[in-house]
DNA sequence: TCCTCATGTGACCACCCGGTCATATCTTAC
DNA sequence: GTAAGATATGACCGGGTGGTCACATGAGGA
């Protein structure tokens, strides 16, 4: 948590520093980023930054928050829909994609998160992933039971399934992705490879 | 390509730079890994290893070389495999499981490489993926012709969820994964979510 | 024995990092 | 006006990095 004298600091200025924060760690995850460069890109000092933060890690955090606040009210109204599952998730994904392409940088930034091998930002990374699977589980578990979904398949790895290739298509959203080649993603794992009778 | 002195060292000197060099790479991805601490592990000076090698990246692309040619030796008999598709994932997939148990540093370097942000990389990046795509595209065309596969699917789309979720499945190997949730994942893929009428 | 040439070496270079701290400046209250 | 407290600063620290280079050591041939 960043101290108080952060959020007593003038409303731009707090913006000039969490400006310069998310271009750096868009561009490179935890370890790699520069504190320094953040500090030379918003012309503060550098000591001034641990006025404001306990150190890189508490800065990082902040900021990471930050976009999967931003992306969670982008994205949550799915959840919402009416209409099954195979809905929900088309327009989840849909909506994530929209995110990415509005908001490049924080959609970096909460993309890059998941890189993070830093044994300090596991449990934050497993806290995140649980807190996703919840609102999934639901969808999953109230589709089974109304039928849509094949009650034989194992919810853990339906789970599993859909965070990977959620996160490949995430991860793939800079490089151009239209809404033909999702809804062919989508289809994929609707209907399984398998041949139907 | 490390320098012809390399491939002249004494056998048992080769192997204790490679080795250390998996260890390190191993670790963490390409940039956070160190050289000075490579040279420290196995012993020899910093001064020698350019001699074997160009820099660091020429290192790091031979072990990686390395890693996927062992990996290959292991996973491509999937391939030869009487059987369906369906047969064939399945054994690839326990044999790239089986892999990371027996050889699990090779694993992790293989695994790390994919995370890989820096631009000098992404051509090989791309080239790995490309190979490993043409293996699969001839399965599954095969399958689709035989109609064992569903053929409205769009193929490269196949490609990419399958491609996510072996990803996936291989990341989390090292938090140990039995054959039982492997098959689960793999029926999620073949089935899909939909209910069968 | 001596010259040559390939190989080995580690001190050294320039650069970057996260984090600190003595000091300067600004704000507020009396 | 001045004392007190909060905030701003950037030189500095210790430590790390990839890469270099003048020199030492080795082997082979004449």
């Amino acid at each position: 948590m960043p101290k108080q004298t952060f959020f007593n600091l003038e409303p731009e200025k707090r913006r000039a520093i969490i400006d310069a924060a998310v271009r750096e760690f868009a561009r490179q995850p935890f370890e790699q980023a520069s504190l320094t460069k953040i500090v030379e890109s918003c012309g503060i000092a550098k000591g001034s930054m641990y006025q404001y933060f306990e150190d890189k890690k508490d800065l990082y955090l902040y900021i990471v928050d930050l976009a999967y606040e931003q992306k969670k009210s982008y994205v949550s109204r799915a959840f919402a829909l009416a209409g099954d599952i195979f809905t929900v998730l088309n327009e989840y994904y849909r909506l994530s994609y929209q995110f990415a392409l509005d908001h490049p940088l924080l959609h970096q930034v909460a993309n890059m998160f998941w890189d993070s091998r830093a044994e300090e930002l596991c449990t934050e990374l497993e806290k995140g992933r649980l807190s996703r699977a919840k609102d999934f589980a639901q969808v999953l578990q109230e589709a089974m039971e109304q039928g849509t979904v094949n009650d034989r398949l194992d919810p853990e790895a339906v789970f599993f399934v859909y965070h990977a290739v959620g996160k490949e298509l995430i991860d793939h959203f800079h490089q151009g992705c239209n809404d033909h080649f999702l809804q062919q993603v989508l289809d994929v794992l609707k209907y399984g490879l398998a041949a139907r009778d």
